[in-house]
This record gives structure tokens, C-alpha cells and sequence, in this order.
DNA sequence: GAAATCTTGGTTGTGACTACCATATGACTG
DNA sequence: CAGTCATATGGTAGTCACAACCAAGATTTC
């Protein structure tokens, strides 16, 4: 690795870290690029550069987090999909849990700040729709002409996708609010065992 | 209704028309709030007095037809729960309905600007979240110790209320891409007849 | 018709964000 | 090592969404 990408990470993490340090002790709103930039002794043109919003600097950790875990599916081998959906399910709340008082400072911000809270649900909302673009490829390319219960492909996958990404934000939430007395993943294992129950048509094996 | 009133709806109608129009022609973006002021003839203080931020301009639509329903549906009676969200689902469709150009243009502006989609997700979230705590205090009320799988009532709630958005979404979206043959209520009629099946462990009867 | 109340439009200010340019700094070549 | 090339940086100027405030006009109420 150059110096150059050396400089640039290190950069980035000096912004990010000031930006969350202000957020924290002042709040969102009451913290100004300009004094971020300050803070990190850069000018507001360079903190620009790496951080396109203001919301980015906040939310950039948990959309790595949503992201990577679906770049790793996306090169997962065809499985069967409900199992598939659980270890998308488990990677994203490793992350989560590898930085517990981020998850938290991001939660606490969003329910302050609508701005953050409406650039959280979209990030959220965009990795659902990526992801029911890839279980309709994995289940088109799999079921030659099941029935699928009467549905489109679109449809199931959709729902599913739908469904990940609830199990994702309740167990997140949850353990939000207790952090103690939680097992997030534990939690989501369970959600999972309801949808494998039946109700949901997804087909025993997906591709 | 005295004439106050009456020329208060009359000025918020025409606003949001006007802004309807110019986004429409010359897209979200290009389109500043003086403008809608001017073409609706009146100054920007008093557009932000009805419209606080520019992006409820488009999602009021959206946002009443979203709570109207949920305003009606803390009103019903206890009621079986699955008959209950299936007519909040059907209740949010009838409105839309009402308004395909309005829904389709909605879309349409959400897809090309960012700021809009973080908005309208925003608001789903937000309403699926009120829909929790209504579904929770309507389960809470009548199961007076069910097991409902081990898990907790919070926990059914909100996955309930998760379910319930997403089959609203998953059938607008289809329904906005393929206006013509697409009987949005007779797809969520069937949607919701897969999570009475069995998968999601909705108590018969709830309060 | 007068007083109280609400509505309006304008003014000023702040802060996020864009476009642009000159300078500095690490990277590569002879 | 010197030179040049590509990229990163910081500063400037400008746009636009939005907040706070105030004076004038319209509506309602007595």
C-alpha cells in the first residue's frame, strides 16, 4: 500500500472520529461542517471530498455493514435459501456487534435528528431492494417452473427480502434497548425457525 | 367552516399543485422553493408556513393515506388480528388508488432524487412503528399469557407490523410498474393469506 | 365599527453543499 | 537525484433550503 492510501485512510478515520466525538457532545444539529473540518484539521473542501453529507459521516459504518455482508453473499455458492438468509442475517449483526457504542450513538442520533433517521431507513431500504434483486436471481435461476404458491418470483423474493431486513432491524433494536439482556443472534436464529415454519413459501432449496 | 379555513385549504391546494407541476417539468432539483412560491403566488414564508420542508410538498399524499388508515384502524374494535391488518392494507390501497397519477409521480421523483426517497422511507418507517405499538397494546390486551412461541409480545408486534409494510410496498411497487395488470388488493389478498397459513404465529384472535 | 387574532410577505441570517482554481505533495521516469 | 506527472488539498464565491423576526393586512368577534 502507497503512502498515499496510508494518508487517505488515516485522514478519513481522523474526520470520522472528530465528527462523532462533536455529534456525542453536542448533537447533530448543533455541530457545523465547518467545525468538524476545524476538528480535524482539515478545510471543509477536503472533509467533503471523502464524506459527500453530513449524514454519511454518521451512517457509514452501518451501511459498510449491510453492504459487505451482502457483497458476501453475492459470491456465496447456491444454498438453500432459508439457510442463506440466516448467515446474511448473522454477518450483518457481527458487525453490529463489533462496535457496540457506535450502533448505539447511531441509533441515539437518528431518533434525535429526522435527517439522520430518513438517511438511516433509506440505506436500509436500498439494501433491500439489492437484495431481492439477488434472491430473484438465485430463485429464477433455480426453479425451472415451480408454482411457488400462485406468486411471481419478484413477489417471493421481495417478501423475504422484506422479511431479512425486519428480522435485521428488530433484533438490532432490541438489543438497543437492553443491551444486556440480549443475544441478538440467538433472537434472530428464533425469528428465523418462524419463517422456516411454513407461512412463508420460500422453496426448501434456492439457488 | 369559516372563510378563513376555506382559503387556507384553497392556498395549500394550490401550492401543492403548482409544485406538482414544476417538479414534473423540470424535475425536484431544478426546481427552487421561490419558484413554487411565485407560481402559486404567494411569498416563501408563507409556503413553509404550510409546507415545512420541501419534501412534504410531495409525501403528504402518501403520509395521509398512510395514517389516515392507521387513525381509523386505533378506532376499530378488537377484531380478529390477520382481518384487522388485512384492512388497514386494503383501507392504504383504497387511497392510493384514488390518486394513481399522484402515486406514480411520487415514485417517479423518489427514484431520481435521493432526498426524497429518505423522506418517503422515512415515513414508512415511522408508520410501521406506530402500527407496532398499536398491534401491541391490541395483543398485550387480549392474550392474557399466550406463549406465542416463546417469544415476546413486542417481538410479534413489530414483525407483524414489518410484514404488514411490506406487502403495502412490495404490491404499490408492482402495481406502479405494471398499472394495467395489476389488481393491487387481490395481490395483497393473496399475500396475506400466506401469513395465515401458519409462519407467523398471529394469535387467531387478537385485541 | 373596534379590538383581538390570525395570516401574510418581506428581511436578515445561517449553514449545507457545489464549482472552480491555485498550490502542495506523494508517485513515477530518466 | 532532478524533473514531470497525477492527485490531494485549501480557499473563494455562489446557490439554495430553511429559521427567526417583524410590520402590515385580512378575518373574526364583540
Amino acid at each position: 500500500m502507497g503512502l498515499r492510501e496510508l494518508k487517505r485512510e488515516r485522514t478519513r478515520r481522523l474526520i470520522s472520529d472528530k465528527a462523532f466525538e462533536l455529534f456525542i457532545d453536542h448533537g447533530f444539529g448543533r455541530t457545523t461542517v465547518e467545525q468538524i473540518a476545524a476538528a480535524a484539521e482539515v478545510g471543509p473542501s477536503t472533509l467533503y471530498r471523502y464524506f459527500p453529507t453530513k449524514e454519511t459521516l454518521v451512517l457509514e459504518f452501518v451501511e459498510d455493514s449491510l453492504f459487505g455482508a451482502l457483497d458476501w453473499f453475492r459470491e456465496q455458492p447456491p444454498i438453500d435459501l432459508p439457510d442463506g438468509l440466516q448467515s446474511v442475517i448473522e454477518r450483518v449483526l457481527d458487525q453490529l456487534e463489533g462496535n457496540p457504542d457506535r450502533v448505539r450513538t447511531v441509533y441515539e442520533l437518528a431518533r434525535q435528528t429526522p435527517s439522520v433517521s430518513a438517511h438511516l431507513t433509506e440505506a436500509i431500504w436500498r439494501w433491500r431492494n439489492e437484495l431481492t434483486v439477488e434472491l430473484s436471481r438465485r430463485l429464477a435461476a433455480d426453479s425451472p417452473d415451480q408454482p411457488l404458491a400462485g406468486e411471481s418470483v419478484e413477489f417471493t423474493a421481495a417478501l423475504a427480502a422484506g422479511i431479512t431486513m425486519n428480522i435485521i432491524e428488530i433484533t438490532v433494536q432490541m438489543w438497543v434497548d437492553n443491551p444486556a439482556g440480549t443475544d441478538v443472534k440467538e433472537l434472530a436464529r428464533e425469528a428465523m425457525c418462524l419463517l422456516r415454519g411454513g407461512g412463508i413459501p420460500l422453496p426448501a432449496v434456492g439457488r
